[in-house]
DNA sequence: ATTGTGGCCTGCCCGC
DNA sequence: TGCGGGCAGGCCACAA
């Protein structure tokens, strides 16, 4: 599914469309709109405008606008777990987790059209991404590409939710998806049910280190799904590093995967 | 405010 | 061979 990572990816793909102007906007599914838009809004706030920058904010991506006339919202792109981003014919993602490769022209949920035959379109089987304008940024945490030990400790905080559950968390740190939490806690030892308040320091900086090696490793490998966990990730597996049947729980909301010899 | 739960959506895979 | 059920999880509404 679509994690930071692979946001990151779409972002870059897309990132030829800056400075093109958008001539039409084709929405087939008004399910795919949100925050009660209609497609004669997005018309009204798109259609002229030239696309000023691409940003990525967790898995949230903003395409910056602006008219020949003034101002226009920004517009927000979600995928959700099975959305896919395509600029000119190119995917930034060939293959997706749970994902389909067929890519049906009936999964089509939004496109742009722009000066001179480009066009930025995404397609979504499960309908589970979203188109909207002007996007509430200030309700997403810091990314989680940004940690810092200080940010760490304020997104904890003393939480008594579980520590997964608090890294999912959107409004408390951006970007983070089910697959590489677990691949970040598998790798720093501690338990996705901890107390997220509960940490110690040298917990935190653990915590941290591999988080960064993460997202740098994985963002070589090619996306979430190339953790060391991953193929351990089913019934009945085993820890990579020591052989102990792996722990299937729900936590957070989700399904996860824990060596409970070696995450404390 | 914080934390947890259920439901949305639908392709895919397994077992019968 | 077809069919039903379970599963995947990002996000949101809602409950306690």
């Amino acid at each position: 599914m679509p994690e930071l990572l692979e946001i990151e990816a779409y972002r870059r793909l897309a990132e030829p469309v800056v400075g093109r102007r958008i001539v039409a906007v084709i929405a087939p599914d008004p399910w795919f709109l949100k925050g009660g838009i209609t497609v004669d809004d997005l018309d009204l706030a798109l259609v002229g405008a030239r696309v000023e920058g691409l940003r990525r904010l967790g898995k949230l991506v903003c395409v910056d606008l602006a008219g020949p006339d003034g101002p226009r919202p920004v517009l927000g792109l979600r995928f959700g777990m099975t959305g896919r981003l395509l600029v000119d014919g190119r995917a930034g993602i060939e293959r997706l987790e749970y994902g389909s490769d067929r890519g049906l022209p009936e999964w089509d949920r939004f496109a742009l059209a722009f000066a001179g035959d480009g066009e930025l379109r995404i397609s979504d089987p499960r309908r589970l991404g979203a188109v909207e304008l002007d996007p509430d940024e200030s309700r997403l945490g810091p990314d989680a590409t940004t940690l810092t030990p200080a940010r760490v400790r304020d997104a904890l905080g003393d939480s008594d939710a579980p520590l997964k559950a608090r890294l999912l968390d959107q409004s408390r740190v951006a970007g983070l998806g089910n697959l590489l939490v677990d691949e970040t806690l598998w790798r720093a030892g501690l338990d996705p049910a901890r107390r997220a308040g509960g940490l110690g320091d040298a917990e935190r900086r653990r915590l941290l280190h591999a988080l960064r090696r993460v997202l740098d490793e994985l963002g070589d490998r090619g996306g979430s799904h190339t953790g060391d966990l991953m193929a351990a990730r089913v019934r009945g597996g085993s820890c990579p590093r020591d052989g102990t049947p792996l722990d299937r729980r729900t936590i957070g909301g989700r399904t996860t995967y824990s060596c409970p010899h070696h995450q404390r």
